[in-house]
DNA sequence: ATGTCC
């Protein structure tokens, strides 16, 4: 990216002012290299965004953005409903409700050591994994309107996961104003076998240990010690979310006209929030947050499951349960008032600063966990919420390391065999059906997670609590 | 991300 087109806020923040058609700002947040290294693609889309119908205040990108559908993927945007603000199937992204979730483990390195090579097997023999995976599970029509509705809730009431979970969960595990009706009978069809079950591309489960502590203090609020084990797991909404976003964007793109709305792109389909197709769109992703909210607690469980066989304290708490593709209403400050937003974070996470009441009573003086997902060679971090990420990007922070190049440029230079062979040279055992995805992940293939989480921390986005180093993959 | 083109 040319950064002379912006202006420089400061060693991390960088400004494009509103230009051609542009209702507002666009805001980059990232040291200097990191800038230079997005495409130029970046800086378009998210300019795009900012010409967008009642969008509030600016247009963001976290450290980590990178290309997207229509938005960039690291993007942040408000709008307001009552300024004919619009909601986007392109600004939550395919896979609704993408996220990740961290359970403490309190078993040592040793410990994971003595099983490494069993434990990896189990995980990955149990815990349905790839394209196309299927679960267990077989959702008829009237469970699957209960597990629209309910999110890990429902999977809780149903034996899958544990009720003091729920309170490690966004939003309490289950977002409240879904509308299973809206969710059509295709999407339905295509998740009757897929709840647990782990995805493909950059999903994961993760067994990681803990190997440095940024912040005491807040390290030691969310249970999480040096050299102890935990266990990530990052999937999402599976075939479902999928379907609905396929869905809603092609009816947006084809309703905009006859709405009113002139998309500066038409991947940025959108409809106005105060109109019939936003809100089927509403109630039919918040369906699909709960489907992946269900996925993951039940993919918790059967990690648990496994974990029971090898040892005896099995429990694996859960610390928290985050998404990073979403649209949620949250009051936000506005020109000199507070407002109702419709946040779009799109490969960005929620970030809640320490004292914030959305958060459960055994967070909130520490601040939200914010976790960020590497790559599986290069670690991962826990990020804590802090309280001027508010002002910057409406409480919202990075989500990973963000791709460097695409999957297809990352398998003309490596291969995946090799790739699990460097691995297990470093201690780290990967376990996929996809030799290819493998390759496709590879880490060279994605930016150095350290710089993106400096910058978000520089930034004032979040602050650096740990860094986890993993030690089992199994990857889809 | 995705039974990578219902």
């Amino acid at each position: 990216m040319d950064i002379s087109r912006l202006e420089k806020l400061s060693e991390s923040a960088w400004r494009l002012s509103p230009r051609d058609g542009m209702r507002a700002p666009a805001i980059i947040y990232a040291a200097e290299t990191l800038v230079s290294e997005m495409d130029d693609k970046v800086l378009e889309q998210i300019a795009n965004v900012a010409k967008l119908p009642g969008v509030a205040r600016a247009a963001y990108a976290m450290p980590d953005a990178h290309w997207g559908y229509g938005f960039p993927i690291g993007g942040v945007a408000a709008f307001d409903a009552d300024e004919g603000g619009v909601v986007s199937a392109g600004g939550v992204g395919f896979d609704v409700s993408c996220g990740v979730r961290t359970h403490l483990t309190g078993l040592t390195p040793d410990q994971i050591h003595a099983v490494q090579d069993d434990l990896a097997a189990a995980l990955y023999e149990h815990i349905p994994v790839g394209l196309g995976a299927e679960g267990e599970l077989r959702l008829d029509d009237q469970e699957m309107t209960a597990m629209l509705s309910g999110g890990a809730r429902w999977a809780v009431e149903r034996g899958f996961g544990r009720e003091e979970d729920l309170l490690r969960i966004e939003e309490r595990g289950r977002a409240v104003d879904a509308d299973p009706a809206e969710v059509s009978e295709f999407a339905r069809k295509r998740q009757r076998r897929e709840m647990g079950t782990l995805g493909s591309g950059n999903h994961y489960l993760e067994v990681q240990e803990v190997v440095d502590i940024f912040d005491p203090v807040v390290a030691e609020g969310y249970g999480l010690k040096r050299g102890e084990c935990v266990v990530t797991i990052h999937c999402g909404s599976r075939g479902l979310g999928h379907q609905i976003g396929t869905e809603f964007l092609r009816e947006m793109a084809v309703s905009a006209p006859a709405l009113g709305i002139a998309l500066p792109d038409r991947e940025l389909a959108c409809a106005p929030i105060k109109s019939d197709l936003g809100r089927r769109y509403l109630g039919a992703m918040r369906s699909a947050i709960n489907c992946a909210l269900a996925n993951r607690e039940i993919i918790g469980h059967l990690t648990r499951q496994v974990f029971a066989r090898f040892f005896q304290h099995g429990e694996l708490p859960l610390m928290f349960d985050v998404s990073h593709n979403t649209c949620k209403v949250e009051r936000h400050a506005v020109d000199g008032g507070t407002r109702d937003l419709y946040v779009h974070r799109k490969g960005a996470t929620r970030a809640f600063g320490p004292g914030d009441e959305r958060l459960p009573e055994s967070l909130r003086a520490f601040g939200q966990p914010v976790l960020i997902g590497g790559s599986m060679g290069t670690g991962s971090f826990v990020l804590a919420g802090v309280t001027t990420s508010e002002e910057r990007a409406f409480s919202s922070a990075c989500h990973g390391a963000g791709r460097r190049m695409s999957r297809h440029a990352a398998t003309r230079m490596w291969g995946g065999r090799q790739v699990v062979d460097d691995l297990r040279a470093q201690g780290i055992i990967v376990k996929s059906p996809s030799m290819r995805g493998v390759a496709e992940e590879a880490p060279g293939a994605y930016k150095d997670v350290g710089a993106v989480v400096d910058s978000a921390e520089a930034s004032g986005l979040a602050k650096k609590v740990a860094f986890l180093r993993p030690m089992i993959c199994v990857k889809g």
